[in-house]
DNA sequence: CAGAAATTCCCCTGCGCGGGGGATGTCCGC
DNA sequence: GCGGACATCCCCCGCGCAGGGGAATTTCTG
């Protein structure tokens, strides 16, 4: 049987050698490829043929891990996508999922626990570590209830822009914007609107380098 | 020549055993312990009479990697503290240095960079990347012009927290802490407390689990 | 078509908070 | 001792905003 190739994406360079390192001790994986960025991965998809791409979420750059895992699970059967993430908040792994990820592991998973999601993901298998797995059944889809509308009030409110600044922005009336804010608000279980900066954070809505400066 | 004794202090235990498998493919060092969390490490200091820690700043449970090293370096001589964290900020690479870390390596950078990096700390040797050089040059001392109390105060108002209950917090007048509201907000230059969480998330002052729940 | 959902706008109330003053007492260092 | 930093508390003003109503419009869906 042909070995598994891998392709790793994580714009961390000292991870992707170490996890290579581990992943190519073991005869039945081939490394093919590395990128830092989800743009580097699709210039780079051709060449490397991979059957996996190990795909941290949280990427620099435009594109992030959901967008890009989404881009490539709409090529076709392959490359099959396993996350590799350091933080494990439900909506993110959700996200993943429908994203069309086939996998999903955390970085303080237990390395064997990668390689077998890499060994499934090779098969075609889906796999979830335990703490992904709890997460889909915790996650009542956050977030999901909110309307295309409230989702725009959420980012600008999360960018901390008042009440009047959004108006403006999306050439409502203020009174209009504050409804959507009470709204995203209830639906949240937020009192303040400081706090859905954060909640935007937690959940993956948004990047802190899109909210500081 | 003794080979240099390394232990990894992280919380992903993929990227620990990734970082394992790359520096142990070279022949002058010896990885001799890992460990998830701060705590963790200094229970099994004395067994890994180790010359070198590699860090991970951001570290999950009680005491974070900055507080660690403050700690190790109070220990006396060795051993030596190399942080290695993922996001830069100029003002952890400085709280790092200040904590007395003896080198500094971001996660994207060359793995080679690691590399050099252990066995400068090996040697006794200061040793950053090009990044963290540059940020301590950046670095003017962000935050550190604010007063012990001022200080208490932000990572109150950063959790969320109303002034009555800071005021409560603290055993002070509301009025107090006003003041001390309107002094951190002119000093970080910023306009609204809801950005006082972001800024010392982005800072180093506080990690998100302790903001978020 | 009927109903639901989404979007828009309006009224009112009360409190939190940012910005502007200033005052008092303590402690430390020059 | 005298200045300066710090911490504490006080007053006023006005805006922003959460929470409570309601209502009109369009758009989607059954």
């Amino acid at each position: 049987m042909d070995r598994i190739r891998v392709a790793l994406v994580d714009d961390h360079h000292v991870v992707r050698r170490g996890v290579r390192a581990f992943l190519e001790s073991f005869a039945d994986i081939s490394v093919v490829g590395e990128a830092a960025s989800a743009e580097e991965a699709f210039e780079k998809l051709e060449p490397w043929q991979a059957d996996v791409v190990l795909m941290d979420l949280l990427l620099p750059g435009g594109m992030d891990g959901i967008s890009a895992t989404q881009r490539l699970h709409e090529l076709g059967e392959k490359p099959r996508v396993v996350a590799l993430t350091a933080y494990m908040d439900d909506a993110r792994v959700t996200a993943a999922l429908r994203a069309g990820a086939i996998g999903y592991v955390r970085k303080d998973a237990l390395p064997e626990v990668l390689l077998e999601a890499v060994r499934a993901a090779g098969r075609g298998q889906l796999f979830l570590d335990s703490f992904a797995a709890e997460a889909v059944l915790n996650d009542s889809g956050v977030g999901n209830e909110l309307t295309p509308r409230e989702r725009e009030v959420l980012l600008l409110v999360a960018r901390g822009m008042s009440n009047r600044q959004i108006a403006d922005a999306l050439t409502v009336g203020d009174e209009t914007v504050k409804s959507h804010v009470t709204a995203v608000l209830g639906k949240l279980g937020l009192s303040q609107r400081g706090q859905v900066a954060l909640w935007a954070l937690k959940h993956g809505w948004v990047g802190l380098d899109e909210l500081v400066e």
